[in-house]
RNA sequence: GCCCGGGUGGCGGAAUGGCAGACGCAACGGACUUAAAAUCCGUUUUCCGAAAGGAAGUGCGGGUUCGACUCCCGCCCCGGGCACCA
């Protein structure tokens, strides 16, 4: 054994070993008490920083962890290899995608090896390769077929710098999530899956999961959006002209029945589609037609970024409110979105905040109809809408009630009445997964003249991607640039027909990979039913919170398709989430704080920091860096700590192995064979096996089970088992040394590895059980009890522990301590806190 | 606007209602060294005090309690999600 501790040789040959011993290849067919612990797989980009080491190093704690602990774990890793900064790539440099996307999973392979991470490398799976994607495109087949795939046209969330649609999920504040860009509203012919059909049941089963975040189920629920209202169909007068309308009718809906006879006109989407026939011939109709242009060619984002600034038009035309029979005008306004309810809605100025501002702005009527408790609200003195919960006034034979039955009781009575009902809405909508771009998976579709469009036949999966493409921006799919690709034989009808020349959004590949894992070669099916069953759903998951929605909700959503479909048994595919912080960094442009990013230039790489301290330190500080679920700062220097301790620890058993090694075979001391300060260590040592073991099950806080094992060390240094040392002295010190390397092996197994075959153990630390807390060795005779004097601390004083509370208060209030600060006034009351506090009251 | 987090030394952060600041970083002082690195020992919330000791202190203001970083009420600030959602 060297002096100085040579992480880096130790670090290769334990890689090494651990590589030979197939330390995570885990049968899934034996396999019995089974975990399976699931990094998020990594799209592959150039190289990884120390802030995804943060992911990896978390998960790869958690899977030795468990191991340690005598579970069966599987842990396998693969590439979200499919995607834009490749594409983009190649039209810069030239270089195909698929080139530059191997080059970097290599390089990230070396990179996750040389930080320690073990997975199964057996199951790699990488969703670019054709034996990934040929079964994502069965999988889309399947939705297909199971009417959960369909091809329609929508208005669309369009890139034009990444020259493709987007899903809603990647608009962020009308920008595009990966680039930034203005997203630009644009009709298109679109595939999508059917994700609206799950909404209740994506809501509903965020009960179940009681192992994920409450944040993360928080956001999905806002995002899903449930939202309980009535529907309400309002009568066209007729028009004036006597010409007859194709439209009878206008639905509307509402969360506030309630407020319906303060109703004093309705507002309408500009983009509604029986708008052109409602004005059609009449006087109004230029005007409509041109508010109506104007405002559709505003994206969305455009028209309620200048909230104040509400505009409208008045159609020409009335309808008639179905509670009172009143006749009321309908205007156009661009306030009312087509995207949401019915595209119209019943204006009530006095109690919607919306309907005031437009109201005011174009001298429309205003009309209270809800009270407030004090029923002083009066049209003179108001100056916005009150949206509260009040009674309702003026309201024909509802007037009187409380709103919130009054709503109740007007849906009902809509019902009855046969004009409306309740309605349940949702702001999710159908998932839209057509790409125009290359490096993805081709949707397996063809289009023919006589037929139509007809799928795929399954056995001749899969629909390979063409080499013979050109990374021409344009608009268009570079797939539709191939003529081999895009001319094929109607599978049906054997005539000349075209392919579909869209991929998949990469959300796809990834909504379904945890489920190749336990099957990754297979090429008879998609996913192995029964070892899913037998594993899934996933124990743990871990990744970043910035999946929150897109990947965990569309995973969540192709589970349960599978599931109805009959492929799995199981409706959630995982049990507990864990979301990690970010790790940010200072730039030193600025000085301010930024998620560590290239563009950001703030990225600190692994190579380098493993090359000057070796990866155990740097796993080391990473978990030290603080509480996990949190975003932490890195900090160049912090890492000199961990370098230290680890620098630190190596030289104790450097120093002390020769004793140490003599007294492998004694027995533990009995506690009356031990000196106080052999107890007080043998303490310490469970206190902390205790300690870091509830960290590790619990709340995953390695920041603190480092702390705690620093502790151990530290309370370890005090003791001296050199060559005047007892027997008794050297096998506690033994134990408490031994319990350090055991403790940490998850965090830094190198180094572990190591210190644990020089004690003499065999080599292979994650086949030794994880310690044992000892029961007897928590066990004190006497503790410091805390003296308060009125809820103030004032001193500390030995007493033998497990005394009553009466013996306890007899003998502190002897103490000279207690005596000085009570001086003579009258003990009023003593609080005993056993073992730890006693307050004095006087 | 609504819904979640969070606010503790110079810094990262610890604390089942019971010693606030564990552990680490940085800084300062000292030992070892020809010197440096490494290592080791000590100091380090603020204020008063030579010290012993005392006072204040966990974003702000109240409250509950023998006792509050922790629980309750009302605010402020920071971060995140949703949002002309009818």
């Amino acid at each position: 054994m060297q002096q100085h501790y040579p992480f880096s040789e130790i670090e290769a040959r334990w890689q090494r070993y651990w590589e030979t011993e197939g330390l995570f290849h885990t049968d899934t067919d034996t396999a019995e008490n089974k975990y399976y612990c699931l990094m998020m797989f990594p799209y592959p980009s150039a190289a990884l920083h120390v802030g995804h080491g943060r992911n990896y190093i978390i998960g790869d704690a958690v899977a030795r962890y468990k191991k340690m602990r005598g579970y069966n774990v599987l842990t396998p890793m693969g590439w979200d290899a499919f995607g834009l900064p490749a594409e983009n790539a190649a039209i810069k440099t030239g270089i195909h995608p698929r080139a530059s996307t191997l080059r970097s999973i290599a390089t990230m392979k070396r990179q996750l090896r040389a930080w320690g991470a073990c997975y199964d490398w057996d199951r790699e799976v990488a969703s670019c390769h054709p034996g990934y994607y040929r079964w994502t495109q069965w999988l889309f087949l399947k939705l297909y077929e199971n009417g959960l795939a369909y091809k329609a046209a929508a208005p669309v969330n369009w890139c034009s710098s990444c020259h493709t649609v987007l899903a809603n999920e990647q608009v962020v504040d009308g920008r595009c999530e990966r680039c930034e860009a203005t997203v630009e509203a644009k009709r298109m012919e679109q595939w999508f899956f059917r994700i609206t059909a799950y909404a209740q049941r994506l809501i509903d089963d965020l009960e179940r999961l009681d192992g994920w975040p409450e944040r993360v189920k928080t956001m999905q629920r806002n995002w899903i959006g449930r939202s309980e209202g009535t529907v309400l169909e309002f009568e066209l007068t007729p028009r004036d002209d006597g010409r007859p309308d194709p439209l009878a009718s206008v639905k509307c809906y509402t969360t506030r029945v309630d407020t319906i006879y303060g109703c004093t006109y309705m507002a309408m989407a500009p983009e509604h589609p029986a708008l052109a026939d409602l004005v059609r011939g009449l006087p109004t109709e230029a005007a409509v037609q041109e508010y109506s242009r104007r405002a559709a060619q505003r994206a969305t984002h455009e028209r309620i970024a200048d909230e104040q600034q509400k505009t409208g038009v008045f159609s020409g035309r009335y309808v008639i409110n179905p509670y009172n029979g009143e006749r009321i005008p309908l205007w156009i306004a661009d306030y009312v979105l087509m995207d949401y309810g019915t595209g119209a809605v019943m204006a009530v100025p006095a109690h919607d905040t919306r309907d005031w501002a437009f109201a005011q702005h174009y001298d429309l009527p205003i009309r209270i109809s809800i009270q407030n408790p004090e029923q002083s609200l009066d049209l003179a003195t108001m100056t916005d809408a009150y949206t509260d919960d009040g009674i309702t006034a003026d309201s024909g034979q509802f007037s009187g009630l409380p709103n919130r039955e009054a709503i109740t009781r007007m849906t009902d009575f809509a019902k009855e009445h046969g004009f409306g009902g309740p309605m349940v809405h949702y702001r999710l909508r159908d998932w839209l997964i057509s790409r125009q771009r290359y490096w993805g998976a081709p949707i397996p579709i063809v289009y023919c003249d006589a037929c139509g469009t007809v799928p795929v036949p399954e056995n001749t999966l899969p629909v390979q991607l063409p080499d013979d493409v050109e990374f021409r921006p344009t608009g268009e799919s570079p797939l539709a640039s191939s003529p081999a690709f895009m001319q094929t034989p109607c599978p049906a009808c054997g005539k000349p027909a075209r392919r579909e020349s869209d991929t998949m959004d990469t959300f796809v590949d990834s909504s379904w990979y945890f489920l190749r894992y336990l099957s990754p070669r297979d090429e008879q099916r998609a996913v192995d039913s029964e070892t899913c069953n037998r594993w899934l759903p996933v124990d743990q998951y871990i990744g970043g919170i910035e999946h929150a929605i897109l990947h965990l909700l569309y995973a969540r959503f192709f589970t349960k398709a599978l599931h109805d479909i009959g492929l799995i048994g199981f409706g959630e595919p995982f049990a507990q989430l864990f979301t990690q912080g970010m790790i940010c960094k200072r730039s030193e442009k600025d000085g301010q704080l930024y998620k560590m990013s290239k563009s950001k230039g703030n990225v600190v790489s692994p190579d380098s920091l493993i090359a000057e301290y070796g990866a155990d330190t740097v796993r080391l500080y990473t978990l030290f860096i603080g509480p996990p679920e949190r975003d932490a700062e890195w900090n160049d220097q912090g890492i000199e700590g961990a370098s230290r301790f680890l620098r630190r620890l190596w030289r104790r058993v450097y120093e002390m192995r020769d004793g140490l090694r003599a007294v492998t075979d004694l027995p533990l001391p009995a506690l009356g064979e031990c000196t106080p300060a052999e107890r007080e260590l043998r303490r310490k040592t469970h206190a902390t096996i205790q300690h870091v073991t509830q960290s590790m099950d619990g709340a995953f806080h390695f920041n603190v089970a480092v702390a705690q094992i620093m502790e151990l060390m530290n309370v370890l240094d005090t003791h001296d088992p050199g060559p005047s040392a007892t027997d008794i002295t050297r096998r506690v010190v033994r134990e408490a040394l031994e319990t350090i390397i055991l403790l940490l092996s998850p965090f830094a197994p190198h180094i572990a590895e190591e210190l644990w075959i020089q004690l003499g153990k065999p080599p292979g630390i994650l086949n030794a059980s994880w310690p044992e807390v000892d029961p007897a060795a928590l066990i004190v005779d006497e503790t410091e009890m805390v003296i308060q004097i009125n809820g103030k601390t004032r001193g500390r004083g030995r007493l033998a522990a497990g005394l009553d509370d009466d013996a306890v208060r007899q003998a502190v209030l002897e103490w000279d301590i207690v005596k000085k600060h009570t001086a003579g006034k009258p003990v009023r009351r003593v609080i005993v806190v056993p073992d730890k506090l006693v307050n004095i009251v006087c």
